[in-house]
DNA sequence: TGCGATTAAATCGCGTACGATTTATTTTAG
DNA sequence: CTAAAATAAATCGTACGCGATTTAATCGCA
């Protein structure tokens, strides 16, 4: 027998859960110097790789649904870095854009990645071949979760 | 040039991010109908490691502070899982024991982890490689951060 | 054409996470 | 011995995530 009771340190989803909040905590400071949390942070990123997306586009690609996104959504747009407005075209769907001052931000973001890249201590081809793991974990376990 | 703008899709600590969402979304109904969350899951999982442990070292165990643990305990109080008892040796603290009822969860909490184990497709040598993996990328973030 | 089915967001309630602060107890220095 | 420092939980407010439901608009098909 190899062992017999398995605790927190043996789990993989543990892993992942307790690197997820360290990661958020080593974020949320600096993020906060630019008024955002994670996840906004996220939406602007979405943002400036291509700008103008629906609700349930930004939701698909980070794997969130309306519930979540609305609210958030909202409130960047009460802090002047979105725009939300429905579509002309099907007036179920929202568009959302960057303003002026989300476009600015891009630049100050820069700093915050290269202090978070820098904290994980791992080179480039590490980093990469991790991530790209978790991403198939991920996908993996979302195709079978009903 | 080999990438001028990065995405989501890039970010290693998105990947950590939409993985453990993905994983609690499996987890979720699993343990609804245990009348669990994944975080009360995780306290069971560490006293049926080892029964009888304060909410200080529950909390660096599990990598969560008082303000998180007080409330998720007073709930699991309320349901009948746990004890919360202050020290007599030191007021100060609170010991968190298992009841009967807590205890015998276990073995309906195992066919829960075996369903979770299966849906990570992975096999048991993968799967510990990334775990130390991510917990090593957890140590790292968590000891430069302030 | 019209009406039921489908789709997209929004709304609501609950349970985390966590920064900041408070309360209560113990430790420690003087 | 005692007042200040340190420690352990608890409390409070904000922002997620998500199950469940609702609202509004569009689609599909008889």
């Amino acid at each position: 027998m190899t062992q017999t009771k398995i605790g927190t340190q043996d789990m993989l989803c543990f892993a992942l859960y307790s690197a997820n909040n360290a990661i958020n905590r080593l974020y949320r400071p600096l993020l906060a110097r630019l008024g955002l949390t994670y996840p906004q942070y996220l939406v602007l990123v979405s943002l400036w790789s291509e700008d103008g997306k629906t609700v349930g586009q930004l939701g698909r690609e980070l794997g969130l649904e309306s519930n979540t996104l609305t609210p958030l959504l909202k409130r960047m747009g009460e802090g002047g870095l979105i725009t939300r407005k429905r579509s002309s075209q099907d007036e179920r769907v929202v568009e959302v854009s960057l303003t002026d001052k989300g476009r600015a931000m891009q630049s100050e973001a820069g700093e915050v990645a290269a202090c978070v890249y820098e904290a994980m201590g791992l080179a480039p081809a590490e980093l990469m071949e991790l991530r790209d793991r978790v991403f198939q974990l991920r996908d993996e376990v979302a195709s079978r979760t009903p």
